[in-house]
DNA sequence: AATAACTTGCACATCAATGTGCAAGTTATT
DNA sequence: AATAACTTGCACATTGATGTGCAAGTTATT
């Protein structure tokens, strides 16, 4: 059991470090409930930790609720996407908005976790303020990109922020259901953001060609901080 | 399911015909189900009966479990969906597919919930093979729009097809979201079933306003009418 | 090797939801 | 008015999941 009281009976006792193979099976548990949780988002703890190799008491010993794995999950997956979106700028709207589906493309797992917490379960209005930033990223895109006439005007900047995040979920889903390639989803998803904002099918592929910065390997991986000695 | 034939069976129970109170208990039972259902996939049979102005115990006199009441709002939601999509036919393929759009919206609560069913839950094989029909038919049109050049050719038809219904569902997501309303929900839904079918916005309006049966009072039963009006 | 950290299995308490039995009320129907 | 149908409240059994306490085992770390 993770004490988190702060009762300072004596001195301060230095917290140490956690065992290694603690860590690992932290990151294990983790892991495993983003996989399952995928499949069934009301999958029990039994079954998170057997995914995981453990048992279902050796959770508690890292998460002192289940909610609170849960909202571990949750936090991480905000991390993740508002790190993966948050760096894009650029001129062109339609391009970063490609963008924006390139990169949740990249982080599927969590990314689809995250969205299904944000629709259902009582937190959802907590993990629904988490994503605030981001879906405000997505709306000054979509501004950005009718101001410049490069995006539909016919549908209102909100509900089409809105849409082009839902269309980004399908073809999250339709990867789930049928597994489908790396680059083939890279591109998918950016078809169908695009389509979803406006432009003919010609018109997307054709903008994706042309930019450089649309390739599948021009994807700018989350830091693997710290180059470690090999 | 319901048993109302008169058959001219004597065997020990005469069936008789539920009082009128009950049977409109029944639909109230169903009703505040796919309400409560819509809010929460997971909604308890408390929160549905108390929905439905009745007690918990009074639904066990019209369902006997938990999974009949879900039962019947899933063949209830097939057979809605089923009937609103069947008699669309129409020698272009876009039409044809912003009308499913169309009579999805028509139904929206009920398709909405079906929908929730078909992806959770352990019925979801079974309500998966329900709605084939359903899919297989959008798959159709998708082929026949691809094969006359209306559609886009980048995507493979099973998964464009499934593309549209996510992105139709979007909308209905959307609609319970923000109150959207009834026109406007129409021409959204249309709007975005084309985007994802591979037109840009602008053709996409030019073809809903070109086209008569597309207008948000063209009634579901008379089915099509030899399209002149160009 | 010694220690503390971690895991595990079991027993147990709790909780929310489902489903039943039954007796006492209401209400539609004849 | 008489009857059967229906509703309701309460008690109760059941089930699945969560969360705890504890003793005994394992394993990383020193």
């Amino acid at each position: 059991m993770t004490d988190t009281s702060t009762s300072p009976r004596r001195a301060s006792r230095p917290p140490r470090a956690p065992r290694r193979d603690a860590a690992e099976n932290r990151v294990a548990i983790l892991d495993a409930a983003i996989s399952e949780l995928n499949h069934d988002p009301d999958a029990s703890l039994e079954t998170i930790a057997s995914a995981a190799g453990l048992s279902r008491r050796s959770i508690y010993g890292h998460f002192s609720t289940r909610d609170e794995l849960v909202a571990e999950l949750n936090d991480r997956g905000i991390a993740r996407v508002t790190a993966a979106l948050a760096p894009i700028r650029h001129s062109d709207a339609r391009i970063a908005l490609a963008l924006v589906g390139a990169r949740l493309w990249s982080e599927v797992e969590d990314v689809r976790v995250t969205a299904q917490l944000a629709i259902r379960g009582p937190r959802r209005e907590i993990v629904g303020k988490g994503l605030e930033p981001v879906r405000r990223g997505v709306l000054d895109l979509v501004r950005q990109g009718v101001e410049a006439g490069q995006l539909r005007t016919d549908i209102e900047p909100g509900t089409l922020a809105r849409l082009i995040e839902g269309a980004a979920l399908s073809v999250l889903d339709e990867a789930v259901r049928a597994d489908i390639s790396r680059d083939e989803g890279h591109r998918l998803v950016m078809l169908v953001a695009l389509s979803t904002a406006g432009l003919s099918w010609r018109e997307a592929a054709e903008l994706i060609d042309a930019s450089p910065e649309l390739a599948p390997d021009a994807q700018p991986h989350a830091s693997h901080h710290a180059g470690d000695t090999e």
